[in-house]
DNA sequence: TTGTAAGCGTTATCAG
DNA sequence: CTGATAACGCTTACAA
């Protein structure tokens, strides 16, 4: 049986408020019951009661995370970065992943509204876009990572690198190597990163006067077999790109490793640079060029503002999207 | 303000009770008055007080997942096994990094227990061997994943990979290939996996005859950047080894790259292995070979471990620890 | 078939 | 300073 403050009051010969205010050091118990209350519940192997807390604070102290996979490295450093935050803030995280299947997503949105979560952060996942009317339903600020939102809620902003920055980034620094005929691997269908970052290669090209060639624009998934399988239809256009920018450093590297396969050489038959810089980017053969983007940063960016969000409160106001610059590192791929 | 039964009830003219009854349908309800409510609560945009719900029913339909970091790709994979197989079954994770901090791990068990998850699993994390005491007094089913447990308590129990046969497995092959000269680079001191694949390494080497030198075991942490500090202790030998097998694919693909940096040939001046076999070892270049572990399926099996062992409860009996067998994966570089 | 009432473990508001 | 007492939103006997 677990001890309840019931248990501690009744061996300490106190009512269970005094327990409770103990407890909770409130000036309004003498300090040496205080004490006594305190090293019994100690020897009795105490611990409060999260849940019967919450029903009367009504704040459960915890935050709801929703991605697709945690799987994905990017996603796995944006988590621990929420997740080292909300620690230091005393506050624990729920992990929902809705793996792109619609049943899924709409069940992690109930979830987290069920289970009443202070905030909730959602990252590289389409919950965002597709269910934020659910989402601000459950009346807690919501931050997205790197989710497009269209227009900032009450309590629903956002923080995201600049795609279009980060796509012109790594474009042009491919122009500038002297490549004309530069592809794009894109990323998950509908996601809205893909479209900044194409928007960026797009404004890259014109600025340098080259055409945009819609079937340079191969799709992928944002995964590795997506990468190597666009390397595969790359390679038979009538005339191969000597270039690719990829919607991110997974979709690279899987292209990277297709590239190895096929006996392309890599930066000399065909150059490629990736997006995120996820830890393992210095790793790969050759190692790759990137667009970084801070994620852990962000992690702790997003629930820094979810915290804010919740205290501001009606205070309102005074709040913004945060968008980030990514920025080129340039390694052996390019 | 959220709607709750009694709001319901209120505009359906009927008692909390019914309401209570009609949302879980009850066989206690006509029909009729059952369909009104659902119907109503529907309108009203109702959702459960799952905070509520489990203060009277002694459940949260919550499991605790505790893990070193969560951007390990290793434990990625396992915990969205975890998360795959609890979603299934209607539970939600709660996740808590330790980041092998003592006073952040010691945290977390509190935290799960306050919070009062049905059950915990633990990855990849000194917490399974440094705080099962604490654990077990959670008084909740609590499998480890990949960590040694002196014995099986009552709830407590793990599933592991074979160590020692992974181990050796490794070792064999790097023997088999003509090696005589072998490193092991070790994983986060004090780790039990560690020790298993250490004794595998040993005993591989004994089988074959081959001489045990201390020198040739080096330090790592897991991690990219133990592995690479590895690589500038081992060529630094007086007698490089001529093959490595690393604690994990993590170690090993540090190495590898540290390898390229340093000119050094793989497989050709030395050979690699790895442990885990996580997604991007296929894709790191050479490819590189390791010992696979089912990743996902572990943290599956786990997770179902951990329902059987709820709801066996007092029937007690019939649990043993799982261990899965490792499967060498030759790629390229051996 | 439905309603009343108790209780889950806390915190919070009153009185004393 | 301390003790009753009332919530918090739900489930579940026990009555009707």
């Amino acid at each position: 049986m677990r001890v309840s403050i019931k248990d501690i009051a009744e061996a300490a010969g106190v009512s269970h408020s005094t327990v409770s205010r103990a407890l909770s050091d409130s000036p309004l118990v003498k300090a040496e019951t205080k004490a006594r209350i305190r090293r019994l519940a100690q020897e009795m192997g105490y611990t409060p009661d999260a849940i019967a807390r919450s029903l009367v604070t009504q704040r459960t102290q915890t935050i709801g995370i929703v991605v697709t996979t945690i799987t994905d490295p990017f996603v796995a450093e944006v988590v621990q970065g929420i997740e080292d935050m909300a620690h230091e803030h005393g506050y624990s995280v729920i992990l929902a992943s809705s793996a792109a299947e619609p049943e899924r997503e709409l069940a992690a949105v109930e979830m987290l509204r069920a289970k009443r979560v202070d905030g909730v952060v959602v990252t590289s996942s389409r919950v965002g876009a597709l269910y934020l009317a659910h989402l601000e339903r459950i009346g807690v600020p919501v931050v997205l990572v790197n989710n497009h939102n269209q227009q900032s809620g009450r309590y629903t902003f956002s923080v995201s690198v600049d795609n279009q920055h980060g796509g012109h980034l790594a474009t042009a620094h491919l122009i500038r190597r002297g490549h004309r005929r530069i592809a794009y691997v894109s990323g998950p269908a509908n996601h809205s990163d893909d479209a900044g970052r194409l928007a960026g290669y797009r404004r890259a090209l014109e600025e340098a006067g080259l055409p945009f060639e819609a079937a340079l624009v191969v799709p992928g998934n944002g995964r590795l077999d997506g990468g190597e399988r666009a390397l595969y239809v790359l390679k038979d256009l009538d005339t191969p790109p000597t270039a690719v920018f990829c919607y991110n450093d997974m979709t690279a590297i899987g292209l990277l490793s297709a590239a190895r396969r096929l006996g392309i050489q890599v930066p000399r038959e065909l150059a490629v640079v990736g997006f995120d810089d996820i830890p393992l980017a210095a790793h790969v053969c050759p190692p790759l060029t990137t667009i970084a983007q801070p994620q852990r940063e962000m992690g702790r960016l997003a629930m820094g503002m979810v915290f804010d969000l919740m205290t501001a409160d009606e205070a309102g106001g005074g709040f913004s999207d945060v968008t980030v610059e990514g920025k080129l590192v340039v390694r052996e791929t390019t």
